[in-house]
DNA sequence: TTGAGCCATGTAAACGATTACATGTAGCTT
DNA sequence: AAGCTACATGTAATCGTTTACATGGCTCAA
């Protein structure tokens, strides 16, 4: 019952042509007269014929394939993410592969490993955390422009990058704040080296500093967009003389320890402080409370990371692609997490 | 600046060896001498050559990568699997491939195709959801001995699973509440065609019934172990003339949906409704009230169906690896979702 | 009629490794 | 010294495609 699965060779025999010919059939149709097109696909269901990649691969000097570098795979946040990246290569002839870039050393030489051995021909890397002698390593084994980033991205680097509008994000969540009457307003950011904590610390910071409000250092609270950074963070909080009356966190996550730490000290959410986060995961709607946020649109994101790495690898590779962000817009959401501030507790200035 | 990549020709030429040396000094180091080891090994720095890995994988006939069949990539529960699986293949010469079954028509025919292109030698798979015709089908084309499933499987089918102790799970939930004095306990189930769904399902009223307790059709409630269904599960509870004391969801998802819609009635959790989830995934212990679940060890399962599948692709192709389900250990987490009944709404038998 | 042009198809050389088999050398036995 | 073994290495076929180039037939214009 089990034959050696056919091969270009058998299908050529079969239909009485050339394997060129198959081979020409299945890439380039339209080269072929009707006759020999019909032949060669009889030929292909009769022996059952598939097409083996990896010579064709070889022949072609191309993988067919790409890599997503994620940061921790372990982390729900990119699950979704990974979703949109999935999608938009479904439907062309890519593989998806992936790599977790966590605790792995030389992570840099790894990817260009890869490249370079023939696995990959692209990379979506949703890690933002390369230090610019990695990059530099990149661009030595010209592989740099094979290379999108996707959320998170390298400052000061000429790669693409398709990302959210976290400036405004930032500015959305101070905003509804301030508007609900608090003045008060402590930030529980990300880890220290990632783009996105600087980004919507300092659109945190401009904003209010435009607004003319008081700042205590104590308000910015360092974090890592874990929860138990959130539960670390709401710990801080129960411990301040001069307590904020609302939180930005960086991440839901964050808040959701957050509000975690804060509930379980016995303070209510959001009648003694307003807590907001950043993505809308999707528990977010259904936390209790619900979490006002900001929605970031994780699975375009992916999408458009995907679309666009296509382009890239299709483009002729004279061209060189301009480097170019993507701003995906975001939104808040406004939920019952947030609330006016009670007179009792308001200072307002 | 930029010259060809090195192949292994040239290798051979700059250290005055044949290719066969070459690719021995590589893959069978011991074979060669320790003098020629060196000029090999220095050729390979002075060229910076990095073996071509299609070429390797098409006259081995091996692709060395694997697949891994996710029925929803955007479902957070997955992510961490997947982490156990990538870590479970970091020090293996193997790829991690995945693809998002879901709203895949004909899945069994994209997973069989890429085992006939050569893409992949294996697969893990998370999605239990496979009818038998399409079972036959991975036997037909003989991929069938390269598959093994983790978490979910298919239940009449012979191939090798990891996964959790769901009964003992339902059992250890049940006896929980039991133990706390409720009696009437509801169960917000998984989708109807899930093998998990059944298990746990049976095993709750197998329970039930060697305890002898009441038992209302109403009280076991179809979900499908997301948020939304456990909201809408919520709802079918409050309305009930014949309220359950307690309720077991099929996931900590379900339970979460599920408090948020009893707490936005009014109700209390855990004072008026006990809830028990399934899973224990990275928010349960910061939900609000932190949830009572069973824990499943998903990392650990992920890692393990790595070890197995690279058993069983490293190991002869003769010796038919038998049938087996490998069944890892849950624990019950005791939190605050749950509680002793109370008196007010006790009626026990 | 001839030759230019075009089209459909075939021939055979790649792509870059691995490995069965051949070969040569050295050491050992008798 | 012949013969045997063992070992280190080389030769060349092979994995299954793709594609540049060659070929042969047909059409059409002059």
């Amino acid at each position: 019952m089990k034959h050696k699965t056919a091969k270009i060779q058998d299908v050529a025999r079969v239909a009485g042509v050339s394997t060129a010919t198959v081979s020409r059939a299945l890439s380039n149709p339209q080269k072929l007269s009707d006759a020999t097109l019909k032949a060669v696909s009889d030929a292909i269901s009769a022996t059952g014929y598939r097409i083996n990649k990896t010579a064709q691969s070889l022949r072609r000097q191309k993988a067919n394939a790409i890599l997503v570098c994620v940061p921790n795979l372990g982390n729900p946040f990119f699950s979704e993410i990974l979703s949109g990246i999935s999608k938009g290569f479904s439907s062309t002839k890519y593989s998806v592969l992936i790599t977790d870039s966590q605790h792995l050393d030389e992570k840099e030489m790894r990817v260009i490993e890869s490249f370079s051995d023939g696995t990959i021909d692209g990379m979506i890397c949703l890690d933002g955390n390369f230090k610019s002698n990695q990059l530099d390593k990149f661009s030595a084994f010209n592989v740099d422009d094979k290379i999108v980033f996707a959320c998170e991205w390298v400052d000061n680097a000429n790669y693409p990058s398709i990302r959210s509008d976290n400036e405004k994000g930032a500015k959305l969540a101070f905003r509804h704040l301030y508007d609900l009457g608090h003045r008060k307003i402590a930030h529980v950011t990300g880890p220290e080296n990632n783009v996105l904590t600087l980004i919507r610390r300092d659109s945190l910071n401009h904003e209010r500093e435009r607004l003319g409000l008081p700042f205590n250092p104590e308000w910015i609270i360092r974090g890592d967009f874990s929860v138990a950074s959130g539960v670390e963070a709401g710990h801080r909080i129960l411990d301040m003389k001069d307590r904020p009356t609302a939180v930005f966190c960086a991440s839901d996550e964050v808040a959701f320890g957050l509000i975690s730490a804060l509930t379980s000290a016995g303070l209510n959410v959001p009648k003694d402080i307003s807590v907001v986060g950043f993505d809308d995961i999707s528990l977010a709607d259904n936390f209790v409370p619900a979490l006002t946020t900001i929605r970031q649109n994780r699975k375009f994101i992916g999408l458009r990371a995907a679309e666009k790495l296509s382009e890239i690898l299709e483009q002729n590779k004279e061209q060189k692609n301009p480097y170019s962000a993507e701003i995906v817009d975001v939104e808040l959401i406004v939920r019952a997490s947030t609330s006016r501030i009670h007179v009792y507790s308001s200072n307002t200035y």
